[in-house]
DNA sequence: GTCTATAAAAGGATAGAC
DNA sequence: GTCTATCCTTTTATAGAC
């Protein structure tokens, strides 16, 4: 691994684990192993660290967060759920401390400068454009007309704020009710497609 | 105003507009004309005063949120979407940079102390109550057997995430889509309870 | 209770040798 | 490219006079 790789390695895990403001170039060191100099010599300021971080997030989409989630699974709809499941996991696993890295950091970054916010922008886009491919995909199991860019949307409104709740709340049910509600909301949707039928 | 009263006051302001991180001594100090000596006689720590500045929420959920929002509005359905319109109208004149208090530090805080998490918990829990006690209100109008916990905390999670989206492209269509889409849920659950009745 | 001055530590970043 | 040492600023918090 070069000292590019360490550094922004240990820097998705700690700005996830710890956030943005609490990890310090200190922390990134001792983790890495490496010394200051080399640190700087890559990024010339701990911003350009997070945008490392971000940009890794936007280009291993597929691979970090989609693939793993959806393996072993075909229906469209599911596949969203699917995803859903895979925050669970994390979630639970890590006694409901860690959420998505993306919100976490969009919430704690109050003035981020330009290139910050479009990344945090680009990785909701990119999650947002998965998640949309399975509503067209599902097609006429969805009414005539529904907006699935909006619909997909909601989606991760539903996935963040199960999130934020399940972590201040210390309890993974808190994801699991949200889940649920958006579930119900689905079942509903699919119910009006096939009585307009 | 006593110190206490303008301390809070600041902190309230400083803590939604910047963060708690973001926030320091010096800042409070600056916004209320005070000396540290004033600040530190009535705040041992800067812990404290997010203690104090959590617990003026809890303690003003009627007279700050519920009241302003609800003057007008008798119908309780058009209670919990007044109540997500005054989000709106914060967002919206804020260019997108404030959204909700309590979720911006629930996220920005990693791993607060119990004291802290606890009244994190409970400003959501008594917002969560507040909107219920509409679902319960809205009575045969929701589907027989409808979880009115789980979905009173959906609206917050709707709410949380759809502010989330809102500031991160700063544009308020995000927040907008998002209660949108739980209208539509709204909607199809009213029209639910119509049809088995 | 409030004032000023200052301690004590942490944090981001740099310099210059190798 | 990497090493060590260190600068400089910010930040929380304290001391002790008034």
């Amino acid at each position: 691994m070069t000292p590019r790789e360490k550094i922004i390695h240990a820097a998705m895990e700690l700005f996830w684990l710890k956030g943005y403001n609490s990890t310090s170039i200190a922390d990134l060191l001792s983790r890495t192993q490496l010394n200051s100099g080399s640190l700087y010599h890559v990024f010339p300021s701990k911003q350009d660290v997070l945008i490392g971080v971000l940009e890794a997030y936007r280009d291993g989409i597929e691979e970090m967060l989609l693939e793993p989630a959806w393996g072993q699974v075909d229906d469209p709809i599911e596949k969203i759920f699917a995803l859903l499941g895979g925050y669970r996991t994390m979630i639970a696993e890590s006694d409901c401390t860690y959420g998505c890295p993306i919100g976490s950091l969009a919430l704690e970054l109050h003035e981020p400068d330009p290139q910050v916010r479009d990344l945090l922008a680009v990785n909701f886009e990119n999650w947002v454009k998965a998640v949309q491919r399975c509503l067209e995909a599902a097609g006429p199991r969805l009414p005539k007309g529904t907006d699935t860019n909006a619909l997909s949307e909601f989606v991760l409104t539903a996935m963040e704020g199960g999130v934020m709740q399940a972590r201040t709340h210390r309890d993974v049910a808190y994801f699991d009710r949200a889940v649920e509600q958006l579930r119900a909301h689905f079942a509903l949707l699919e119910q009006a497609a096939k009585q307009a039928a």
